[in-house]
DNA sequence: CGGTACTTTCAATCATTTTTGAAAACCAAT
DNA sequence: ATTGGTTTTCAAAAATGATTGAAAGTACCG
């Protein structure tokens, strides 16, 4: 395979990964080229190898440095603005995660505090049934919050070694408990 | 509040989430009035609540049996349908994890094992640039997958307490490893 | 200043996804 | 095998989301 089909290929996929989680395509297609790309990019560059309009270039830049991923440079003595990602791997699920959680995830949780004040009176099986359904949901997004927030401070090697220690356990002890 | 009005903003709230996470909208209200449903409900019945036609209806129902999140009944003597949801948020959530594996993280770990096979007489720095990124993509993504695959096969209790663990720990060493 | 080289904005357009509704298929009871 | 209640399908319409392109904005330079 030559260098550019293979980007090619990874650009389409990783836009297509973006666009099944909520992430606009055409920014995943950018954070894609520019992760792959030694050097920064100007606009120009990236309008070209994404055929894509210089509004379109434009906004999802703004996005990805919005979200954290990517960074403008000056290079002196040249006017334009050059762009490139944060290339290591880790930071960037690390700073996906936190927007996420700040994003999506408070929200929901604060809804679920919110619904929880139900008035008393209505001691129907609909009521129970209901704030059950809540609180144990509101554990679980609360732990996976919880979660995310650790992988989000750990290092990465620290985070690793847990994982493993986690895999090893659960393989030793696969289908008894 | 009352009961109706706290439901309508939890399946207000869970929609929003989904959509944000690449779920219909839909779907994601049809899931939630079944989650707070003590009751299975008739298509009829989440025709209403939900204001939406009987072709949506039956779509998203369809799509949710199809995710493992909901089931068919059939109550005796009645001839119509009715849909219940797991009640069991753990599993629910072992579940979506189950299937999003599938059918997104698998693909691209496919892809970026294709892409590693780039033509080797090309030894250029955007060559390297690219082989890194992917490979370092790779340990991440591989990484998540088998983290996801240990958390679906995991006991909800054991799980917990593998995070408290790692939790109190981060805790102890905050800023210091 | 005024010109040049860019970046940003945003209303209009285009593309994609979702929803509808009516027709077809289904299926149990007569 | 016909009826009536029900589910399923799917082409067309509506809604939503993404993209364009041109005009307005900004900043640097002589």
């Amino acid at each position: 395979m030559q260098l550019a089909e293979a980007k090619e290929k990874f650009i389409q996929a990783w836009g297509a990964l973006g666009s099944n989680w909520g992430i606009n395509r055409t920014m995943a297609q950018v954070h894609a080229l520019l992760l792959v790309s030694p050097e920064s990019l100007s606009a120009e560059a990236i309008m070209d190898a994404l055929n894509i309009s210089r509004g379109n270039a434009n906004m999802n830049l703004r996005a990805l440095i919005d979200w954290g991923l990517v960074q403008k440079e000056h290079k002196s003595g040249e006017r334009r603005e050059y762009f490139y990602a944060e290339k290591d791997i880790w930071q960037v699920a690390q700073q996906v995660m936190l927007e996420r959680r700040k994003r999506e995830l408070k929200p929901v949780l604060k809804v679920l505090e919110e619904v929880k004040e139900i008035d008393p009176k209505e001691e129907t099986p609909e009521t129970k049934a209901f704030l059950e359904s809540v609180s144990n949901l509101s554990t679980i997004v609360g732990q996976a919050d919880k979660f995310l927030d650790i992988a989000t401070r750990a290092e990465r090697g620290w985070f690793l070694n847990t994982l493993i220690r986690m895999f090893a356990r659960t393989m030793k002890s696969d289908s008894k408990e």
